[in-house]
DNA sequence: CTGCAGTCCTGGTGGC
DNA sequence: TGCCACCAGGACTGCA
């Protein structure tokens, strides 16, 4: 499920290497991957040309085109980019293939075909056309706070928002309210300052743990949630047994006694970390 | 404007 | 063991 670590790691292979290559030719295995724009024109569009830079806003990843105009590509749930050497076969579920005039290639694999393929103008451009928010990365104290203002609806809902910060996935969502002690249908109206600063700062050191651990999901700290979002998995402070829910029309997982939902904090100061 | 349910799509899994 | 219904996930559309 690509977030936005799991999108960086793809946009460094990309960058590794399908840049400063002249694409030869440009292979759609299924066209409902592409949107806007039909196969024709995306091959007229890059054939003969090169990728100049590898790009990321959120979840969505740019290859910009030398003289003018960037691929985008959004990975959807299962959407990986595979780098193919010379004389190695297509991978299945192979649905755009660029390959390139040394024989290597840069493959979109995407088996459950939720991703997208598109030839735009500018990243940028798309970037406000579609109304992304900051990079969840990217966005400091001050970004995230004023992206986060209060919102009545669960907290969780506004951290899956494109809109209000972009790259938070329903996997990492879970996670950082999780680590911060945040019940996930907590309502945005209900944090405080502190709140907000807990759940940057973790957001940001989540991110950044798992980039380093190249998302590899085994590899990340027993004392996460996402080792344990699983039926009958437990919460690994208190060992209780992890909830498992709907919130905003997400499979949630959370710890009903570590995370709360701020509601006491009417009437008991202090009890909540 | 805001939030939320429904929809797309297919591989993996739970249950029998 | 084999089969099949069902579910997950991101983001768009449409509705209240």
């Amino acid at each position: 499920m690509p977030e936005l670590p799991e999108v960086e790691t793809f946009r460094r292979i990309m960058e590794k290497r399908a840049l400063g290559r002249t694409v030869r030719r440009v292979l759609v295995g299924d066209r409902r991957i592409l949107a806007g724009v039909a196969a024709v024109r995306l091959s007229r569009g890059l054939v003969g040309k090169r990728f100049s830079a590898a790009l990321r806003h959120g979840k969505q990843a740019f290859l910009t085109v030398e003289g003018g105009g960037a691929v985008g590509i959004h990975f959807g749930m299962s959407g990986l980019p595979v780098i193919l050497e010379k004389g190695e076969p297509e991978p299945p579920h192979s649905r755009v293939v660029f390959r390139f005039t040394d024989d290597t290639a840069l493959v979109f694999r995407c088996p459950r075909m939720f991703g997208k393929v598109r030839l735009l103008q500018s990243a940028n451009r798309f970037i406000e056309q579609r109304g992304l928010g900051p990079d969840a990365l990217a966005a400091d104290l001050r970004a995230f706070r004023k992206a986060m203002k209060p919102r009545k609806g669960a907290v969780k809902g506004a951290l899956l928002n494109q809109s209000v910060l972009a790259g938070i996935g329903n996997v990492y969502a879970d996670e950082v309210l999780f680590q911060t002690g945040i019940a996930p249908e907590t309502p945005g109206e209900r944090l405080d300052a502190e709140d907000h600063r807990r759940l940057h700062g973790n957001l940001r050191r989540i991110f950044t743990t798992s980039l380093r651990l190249e998302t590899d999901w085994t590899a990340v700290p027993k004392t996460w949630l996402i080792p344990n979002r699983n039926r009958d998995g437990s919460c690994p402070r208190c060992r209780n047994p992890l909830r498992r829910g709907t919130v905003t029309g997400r499979t949630t997982f959370w710890c009903a006694s570590c995370q709360s939902d701020r509601s006491e904090n009417l009437y008991s100061g202090g009890t909540s970390r």
